[in-house]
DNA sequence: ATTACTTAGCGTATTTTATACGTTAAGTTT
DNA sequence: AAACTTAACGTATAAAATACGCTAAGTAAT
């Protein structure tokens, strides 16, 4: 009843910000038994799995989260499937899918979700932590099959999200500084922003707010600390017009 | 080589406007030959296919989208997944489903599309027009599986999309005034837009162009007509800034 | 031909929001 | 106490969004 279902899967390109760069938690493919596979194990995948008959896509998705990040309420969310018959075509990796999944694999579509996640406060299991790599999104290896473009769709559809959603707390910690959140933006959005009128602009939403903290352990005039309030940012939500 | 793959279906939201109500195409489930299902004839569905074994999963989509609308270079945006184990549970249209494919159907992930057409220029053919129908988005009965839940999303997409993309035209006719496109954003968009402000809004996009053409047939004042340059588009998108 | 009616189309004044840039304050390190 | 670093506030200007008044150009009715 928990069988593998062959023709679906779930990948997860998993989002994190170190303070200086957007990284994507990938992990090296697993060692087989009998391994004369001509594939260096170096190769990077991005963390997936074929569903089970009677689960369902987001089930999917949270579960491969969970054991990989140990994390279980998480930012998740769909964005893409890919489904190119040709995607798997590569016959050494195809070769390896079949030889770790033991099913007779023919086409596999694979819906696609991203995520974002506190690197500092996630908590990966031990055995996944020593095959996971935080990777920068500048410095990407060639991955398997199509995890690549993914990965770029992916991206694409963080950025733009960005512009529309308050969902950059969710790479940062639980309290932050306004600098930390100004960083976010420009490294994501590939783009520079005057501090001055970056905290004019922030300090009038609601659901940003200061707490009675200032950040510790720095060499210099220490910060105020934030954090995002959900309740206060879906008050607020109001729809205003709409751009052609 | 060309069998279909009873695994996986692409399901299309094919919007249409009318000038005065956004509708979506919908068509009369097949009648079967040895007809003794316990289903109403009237039930509609969404368009859509199982996909076929070599056929990417855009392909498909354009497929049911040619047969159905005759029109073959179309507005289509794949926009979700729905891959819930149970969507297939009323067991009335899953015999239905079964008795039309000739397959053992177990599970069904469904790729769900959004399309936008002119509903003038369009061309069904004829027989598929008899069994198609345009609904009012206001109006819409229980359709079969989870058909209502795809169109509520598909909406919600639509709405979102038009705040962003220079989509609106799609659903007009290729030379349109000024008023219809403010009644398509109003109707959409649920909002009420002052008919002078929208005029010096959309009067400075370099991409919408008037032409040296008036309305005709009307029995007042007629209006220029208006196109979407789509090349002028392309040259001014320009990323300004960001929203959080 | 005049009047009524309807929608097109232009304009101005005001408020709100975004941009550009100067300056002081509060810490740490030497 | 001086040098250094980042935080934090402010003001002047430009651009964009909103609110609202009015005229123009056509058709239809009298």
């Amino acid at each position: 009843m928990n069988r593998l279902n062959p023709h679906i899967s779930v990948d997860c390109v998993i989002f994190g910000f170190d303070e200086k760069q957007l990284k994507v938690l990938l992990i090296e493919r697993e060692r087989l038994q009998d391994e004369n596979l001509d594939i260096p194990m170096e190769v990077l995948k991005l963390p997936g799995s074929l569903i089970s008959d009677a689960e369902d896509l987001d089930a999917s998705a949270h579960r491969v989260l969970l054991e990989l990040t140990g994390l279980d309420k998480i930012f998740l969310h769909q964005f893409s499937v890919f489904g190119d018959p040709s995607r798997l075509a590569n016959t050494k990796h195809l070769a390896w899918l079949k030889a770790t999944s033991g099913l007779p694999i023919e086409r596999v579509v694979t819906v696609a979700y991203y995520s974002l996640v506190k690197i500092k406060e996630s908590n990966p299991s031990e055995t996944l932590l020593s095959r996971a790599k935080w990777i920068s999104v500048n410095e990407l290896p060639q991955l398997v099959f199509d995890h690549n473009i993914i990965i770029n769709k992916a991206l694409k559809t963080l950025r733009k999200e960005l512009r529309t959603e308050p969902i950059g707390f969710e790479l940062l910690p639980k309290k932050f500084t306004l600098r930390q959140l100004q960083n976010l933006y420009e490294v994501i959005m590939g783009i520079n922003l005057d501090n001055r009128n970056f905290r004019k602009r922030v300090g009038k939403l609601s659901y940003l707010a200061v707490l009675p903290e200032k950040q510790k352990g720095v060499s210099h005039k220490p910060a105020f600390l934030y954090k995002f309030d959900k309740k206060a940012f879906e008050k607020e939500r109001k729809d205003v017009g709409f751009v052609i």
